[in-house]
DNA sequence: AATCCGTGGGT
DNA sequence: TACCCAAGGAT
């Protein structure tokens, strides 16, 4: 893998400086999560914008810190509550750690956040990153930060010609992170990576005119913007067939609580069946893209409750199980393709 | 190290 | 349309 040479002392505090003024002049000031950050507000924004877009993200920030305003409103909630405010946001595990995050600052720090990173890293769902960030944008500590804005912009800048996602290529990217973050106004710099990558140093049409370290730029002075950073290997994406269970008394629905680790877990969902029952009449039927593989989803009828389910090691258990009010659903955390599959099915019903 | 974990925006 | 991938972390 080409690696750049260790950064001289002068590169260093040139790139800091002219960053930093870009971030002052032309980086982004208006997000939610900045105004007046706390250490939680920071550590909620920063989870739920792990691999979520920032529009994406805005309302359920907004929500959430309307519902749970603080580290204790959050510790006291019931994990069906958290996973209702969570639902569509995808990545559930991050809305079960989150809450654990909770009790474990309460429990292990007295309810204020550490200040190390090595303490912030044993935090429950928080990694490198977002440990760094949690220093940088809300103690305004010293916080290096390597998230895909960065990686893709100092991929270029440098131009590193590596395996995306190798140790390696990992390894190079926190050095150079390590290196060029100040420790006055950490906040700032890490904040201006995050805003260049994100608005000019894009993935697709980089607006390199409007780029403050275009000079400095090895990408852009060899040609490679387009190749850097390299693409990743795609792997082929399997299709499964998943087989659930309708039973509908009287305007309520039967659902069951799915295990964690594994798909959805901690959300209410039709209880998963290990194959088709025979002789049930197919309620109805959809097909549900994820990142690695496609769902095929039947439903079937069912006249009484499905009690057993498909768990994630794909045994059959109990799990917790429950009737719904259709007009409760709102409240309740479900997989959005099943919630968008009753809701449809609710509303045909309603016409004919 | 490789795989799993959701959903939706952008092109 | 189909594909990439987004303020990653855990196992």
């Amino acid at each position: 893998m080409h690696a750049p040479s260790t950064l001289s002392a002068k590169q260093i505090q040139h790139l800091r400086h002219t960053i930093m003024q870009w971030q002052t002049q032309h980086g982004r000031h208006d997000l939610p999560w900045q105004q007046s950050p706390s250490a939680y507000s920071v550590h909620v924004s920063e989870i739920m914008l792990q691999q979520t877009q920032v529009s994406t993200v805005i309302p359920y920030f907004e929500r959430w810190m309307q519902r749970f305003p603080s580290l204790d409103a959050l510790a006291s909630a019931s994990e069906d509550d958290v996973m209702a405010q969570w639902q569509g946001l995808g990545y559930y595990s991050r809305a079960r750690n989150l809450r654990k995050a909770a009790a474990h600052v309460i429990a292990e720090h007295g309810g204020e956040y550490p200040d190390c990173l090595q303490a912030l890293q044993a935090i429950p769902g928080v990694g490198r990153y977002t440990a760094g960030a949690i220093r940088s944008f809300a103690l305004q500590q010293y916080g290096p930060i390597v998230d895909g804005n960065v990686k893709r912009l100092y991929a270029r800048l440098f131009g590193i010609d590596g395996e995306p996602n190798s140790s390696a290529f990992n390894r190079t990217l926190w050095q150079l992170a390590e290196q060029l973050t100040p420790h006055n106004a950490s906040h700032i710099y890490s904040q201006g990576v995050l805003d260049l990558g994100a608005t000019v140093c894009t993935k697709s049409q980089p607006k390199c005119s409007e780029c403050p370290v275009q000079s400095e730029c090895v990408a852009h002075a060899t040609g490679r913007i387009e190749q850097l950073p390299n693409p990743k290997k795609k792997r082929e994406k399997p299709f499964r067939v998943g087989h659930f269970s309708w039973h509908q008394p009287n305007q309520h629905i039967h659902l069951v609580k799915r295990s964690s680790p594994g798909i959805w877990g901690g959300l209410w969902c039709l209880p998963e069946l290990p194959d088709a029952p025979k002789d049930a009449e197919l309620a109805g039927e959809f097909i549900h893209q994820f990142t690695h593989y496609t769902l095929h989803a039947k439903v079937w009828r069912a006249s009484t409750p499905q009690h057993l389910s498909v768990k994630d090691d794909n045994s059959v258990g109990y799990l917790a199980t429950q009737l719904f009010d259709l007009n409760q659903l709102d409240q309740t955390g479900l997989p959005t393709p099943i919630k968008q599959f009753i809701q449809d099915r609710i509303a045909l019903k309603r016409h004919t």
